[in-house]
DNA sequence: AGATAGAGGTGGTCTGACCACTTATACTCA
DNA sequence: TGAGTATAAGTGGTCAGACCACCTCTATCT
């Protein structure tokens, strides 16, 4: 019973076989990767085939290709795949809102872990943070919450959080009203104290506010 | 100053255009594409690069092939790309705490949601859980903590759990002693209580028990 | 009418051939 | 000798054609 050809899915075994080269000759970020016609040959597959593999791997932002040079592993910053899915995908509500909601996980845990460890809740970027509001007001709203995540160390969900943000096409921009900034300086100050409760009551309403901002016009 | 090959990414263009395509058209999510052929001609390339930025968006679960029938424009509900991607940023070990501890954020997040939301606690998967371990324990730890998150609805929480619980060679084979049942039985009649407080106490003690089971021999 | 064999269309893959570009080498000439 | 330049080799980018395996529809045969 043995089957030459049991799926289809050829290219996405070289996928696999890509990441144990990488893996096996311990490729590292900026590394070159063996040339297509190598890889052809060492995977028994063709050109076209070990292509097909490379491209998707390109849109996703895995790898880069520069022509007379090679394929070298890239660095997870250009993040290629977030404008065409986000062109794509907007269509699907059910998806939406699980990136949402799973994205809502992440920050939600970052404030727990900020509050519950004082040499967290401490750290002077929250004051800087909040002098920032009261003075200008030009501070990001991803710019609160990514220091957050990046305070609790966890890079796996700092990077998980990056790629969801950029999937959940929310006004991450600027912060807009008085009333927005009242709510984030609450949350900053409980941060800073390290009152869990408050902070999350905090976070909650904030959700709240974006979301109905932009519920209005869309839909 | 013409160039007749400005950069180099034309398969990129071949996404874009076939963006319009599917708009223009308005080919709906399960519709059929026209085929790599045709494709070829109309937007004056060949099959190759056609393919190219096909298996792209197949990459990313945005279209499906089906040999001898054609491609078709997917539902965002596979997202293939989180495996792939997934399997390319744990290359970079951060470390496998990180993994832990993101994992353990989304277990977390799933029992809160489940005790907030009496249509999800008060469901009988729990009790027959419940009756499982009574009688005769067969019963894997990983089962209980996904239905958890199964509960939940949240998909891409489910699907992104999964990918950790690969990567964080924790045993999540079958439960081990007596205290760890219980611990266990009393997680699931809180969660079916929707007691929040009692079955996040709960889960800490289980997390603890079995990190502290693998603690001794590692590290 | 039903079952069957065939043709046509489709994706999957391979091969070979160019092109454009980069790099390294070897060569030439001052 | 040294600097500059031609040349060659290697690489990704693209195309064309050819098979294969598979699916569907149709026309034919019983």
């Amino acid at each position: 019973m043995q089957k030459p050809k049991p799926p289809s899915k050829m290219f996405l075994d070289i996928v696999g076989e890509l990441k144990s080269i990488i893996k096996e000759e311990g490729i590292i970020t900026g590394g070159k990767l063996p040339s297509e016609r190598e890889l052809a040959e060492r995977l028994q597959a063709g050109r076209s085939t070990i292509r097909e593999a490379l491209r998707s791997l390109e849109l996703l932002g895995l790898i880069e290709t520069r022509r007379g040079e090679g394929t070298f592993l890239a660095d997870f910053k250009k993040h290629q795949l977030v404008e065409v899915l986000a062109a794509f995908i907007m269509q699907q509500p059910d998806s939406i809102s699980d990136v949402q909601k799973t994205r809502r996980i992440h920050e939600k845990a970052a404030i727990v872990s900020v509050c519950k460890d004082s040499a967290l809740h401490t750290l002077p970027v929250w004051e800087s943070l909040l002098a920032k509001i009261e003075l200008d007001g030009e501070i990001l709203r991803e710019d609160v919450i990514r220091e957050m995540i990046v305070a609790t160390g966890n890079r796996l969900s700092l990077k998980i959080w990056f790629l969801l943000k950029q999937y959940s096409k929310v006004p991450f921009d600027k912060m807009t009203g008085v009333s927005e900034k009242d709510i984030v300086k609450s949350l900053l100050e409980n941060l800073h104290q390290g009152t869990e409760e408050k902070t999350l009551e905090a976070y909650s309403e904030w959700i709240e506010l974006v979301e109905g901002e932009r519920g209005e016009k869309e839909e």
